[in-house]
DNA sequence: TCTACTTACGAACGCTGTTCGTGTCAAGTA
DNA sequence: TACTTGACACGAACAGCGTTCGTAAGTAGA
């Protein structure tokens, strides 16, 4: 087919096509979509671009780097958490949903887990209103300030590090379910069972527990450790 | 100066300069230096190759990549923990000091916790005996043996968890010391007090406690936390 | 001496984050 | 209406990084 001439300057040109136009959080939702669908590792600027349909170039117009993409996304996940109204009656109770919430919505997003790790204190709004979501429960079940203030670090540091330990255990951008960890698990169970049992007695002789997979029981072990040991804390003085 | 000419296969010749012999211990070495002077986010190939007056290409004979590289300089950090023998009547405090002992070790290095965040499951040798040490320890304690195991894993995420934390707190290649987080966690207290009130009270109010800075005041609360908490699972059941 | 294997390592490749320079568009002003 | 300014869009290019490929050198064994 022969194209047909195009003459400069000529009586009814063709409009200029409009250019696209681009959001922070435009940018941020399609980003979040690129790590829940392929992974943290495959989250670059040209990624998310290509989706955009646009270059690498042109977020750089509403996202100062790539950092501060990262510290978007996370306060973009960390808005998803509804925040309960402190009851003294049921505090702990409140602060184990409260937990498992916040880690199924971080488990959710496959390991971007491992950029929460980097940003552990609260800075950004959402992951503010959660820290203070946390220290009303801590406060409303009597615990004093120093302790509260303390365990709120633990607990949060517990809580990533459980769902960077989670996404380990999974394929990039596959979702967690129920035996999503089972056939890495089986791996390091059959790993630690022919280990060399006069050096590693009890490794090789706990495989099995070192490596149980039922439910979420594992996380609900540390929960309850966590608040049976904080609560332990309670008469604890600090100099 | 006029430079003398060359004589191809003359008598005499010049013996050929030998070349350079590398070896993995020599570049997990001098990688660990890098990272211990210069952050872990300095460390890449080049840049271990350039402290053996070598080029990046030459590290492959002896390292699969820098995965791989990684993998050794944590076991080779590891390595330097020294493991007590377990005694039933003192377990909790022999646990406590190993624990001090690991962080101490690993924050030692600075920001290269972050790396060991990403491997938590013990696989390397002297990981491995470093797991078993823990376990011995919380066997010596007579605690049942899935919350051992799943104990050793909640203890061991806090430790590694604890460590990049407090890496995130100094600079990249500098030394923790008695003062150096104190200017980062100055900085935010002052962010916290200057937050708004009406949605951040806790915060605000408790902004000194949340960034108090007391010598191992922290982590210390933490080792007695976990350990309240994991000897109040003695009595837990599992499916 | 020759062969085979191991190690050493430069050049080059693909990928990634980012900057620079140019173009386009919209709003405001004269 | 024409011009100016600022914001946004975005290709080309740059520097840096992990890694591979091909070639060279050295060593051990036959």
């Amino acid at each position: 087919m022969t194209s047909a001439p195009t003459w400069p300057g000529s009586f009814g040109t063709e409009p200029k096509r409009k250019k696209r136009t681009l959001s922070r959080e435009l940018i941020v939702e399609t980003a979040l979509r690129v790590v829940d669908t392929e992974g943290l590792d495959a989250l670059n600027m040209r990624r998310v671009a290509q989706e955009l349909g646009t270059g690498a170039a042109s977020l750089y117009a509403h996202v100062a780097n790539k950092d501060e993409l990262l510290s978007l996304l996370l306060d973009r996940v960390y808005a998803d958490l509804r925040h309960p109204a402190p009851d003294p009656e049921r505090w702990r109770e409140q602060a184990k949903d409260f937990l498992r919430q916040a880690r199924n919505n971080l488990v959710a997003h496959g390991d971007l887990a491992r950029a929460a790790m980097e940003q552990n204190i609260p800075t950004s709004p959402a992951a503010l209103d959660s820290a203070e979501a946390m220290l009303a429960l801590l406060r409303a079940g009597g615990l004093p300030e120093q302790v509260c203030a303390y365990g709120v670090d633990v607990i949060s540091l517990y809580m990533v590090a459980t769902a960077v330990e989670e996404s380990s255990r999974t394929k990039p951008g596959e979702q967690r379910g129920e035996g999503s960890a089972q056939p890495y698990l089986d791996g390091i169970r059959g790993f630690f069972g022919s280990l060399p049992a006069e050096r590693y007695p009890l490794i090789v002789a706990m495989a099995g527990p070192l490596t149980r997979n039922v439910g979420d029981e594992r996380f609900e072990f540390g929960l309850d450790l966590l608040l049976d040991g904080l609560v332990a804390q309670a008469g604890r003085t600090f100099d």
